[in-house]
DNA sequence: CACTAGATTTTCT
DNA sequence: GAAAATCTAGTGG
């Protein structure tokens, strides 16, 4: 982790040169207001490559953690309410990284990190709908109904073999996870619900999901 | 369908 | 030592 350190603060230092491919996410997206970038996520692609497999799905399902300090919330849900820890130290990184941590002894769960430096804000992806690489998905996730492949957030970690080694990674210029434009997605179509299995500060609208979208983990 | 319990380990109190 | 941003298989209606 000490040399991805280096190497990471390095690249968040040039955020600002990333190339820009017309309505691509590059840095400059992923440091705007966390509930602004959890909405924007919806319709782009996951794409991840690794043991030489490629996979990617569309996310269609999400949740703000941490962000929005300036509506005067604090978000006590959120890993880096009470600091910086050795866990979510990437939480605190700028705009654009990945943090990935373990939970419930088997199970990933990948954000995008938010907002600038030492902000500690990050948008989970709860569900994607599978695109490409799907027969790769399943050697991963056994042999499960397409619609169970990737509908919560650590199905689709294990769909995509992401797991902590990616955590730390920056994806404006990963080779192993990155987010490509997709699907426009316009307002209508994304309803917003309560988080869900957490214990602390459940009641913030924070959850974001393309209406109807199948692969949603859970209606309402 | 709805609901419950068990798996399994990291993390912080 | 308890809780955790979960998933699955199982039971019962």
């Amino acid at each position: 982790m000490l040399n991805k350190v280096r190497k990471l603060q390095g690249s968040a230092r040039l955020q600002s040169f990333m190339p820009c491919k017309k309505g691509a996410f590059s840095a400059t997206h992923l440091t705007k207001p966390t509930l602004t970038v959890a909405k924007a996520l919806l319709g782009q692609r996951l794409v991840t490559t690794v043991g030489g497999q490629t996979t990617a799905g569309m996310i269609v399902e999400v949740e703000a953690y941490g962000g929005s300090c300036e509506q005067g919330i604090r978000d006590r849900a959120c890993h880096a309410f009470r600091g910086r820890t050795q866990r979510n130290e990437v939480m605190f990184w700028a705009g654009g990284h990945c943090y990935v941590y373990f939970i419930y002894g088997m199970h990933h769960c990948v954000n995008v990190v938010t907002e600038g430096e030492d902000t500690g804000s990050a948008v989970l992806i709860r569900a994607l709908e599978p695109i490409d690489g799907i027969a790769t998905m399943r050697e991963r996730r056994g042999n499960v109904a397409l619609e169970s492949l990737t509908n919560g957030p650590g199905k689709l970690c294990q769909a995509l073999g992401i797991d902590r080694t990616l955590c730390g990674e920056f994806l404006p210029t990963s080779k192993l996870i990155r987010i490509e434009p997709h699907q426009r997605i316009s307002r209508s179509k994304i309803g917003a619900s309560k988080r869900i299995g957490i214990s602390q500060s459940k009641s913030l609208p924070w959850r974001f999901f393309l209406r109807g979208n199948p692969y949603v983990s859970r209606t309402s």
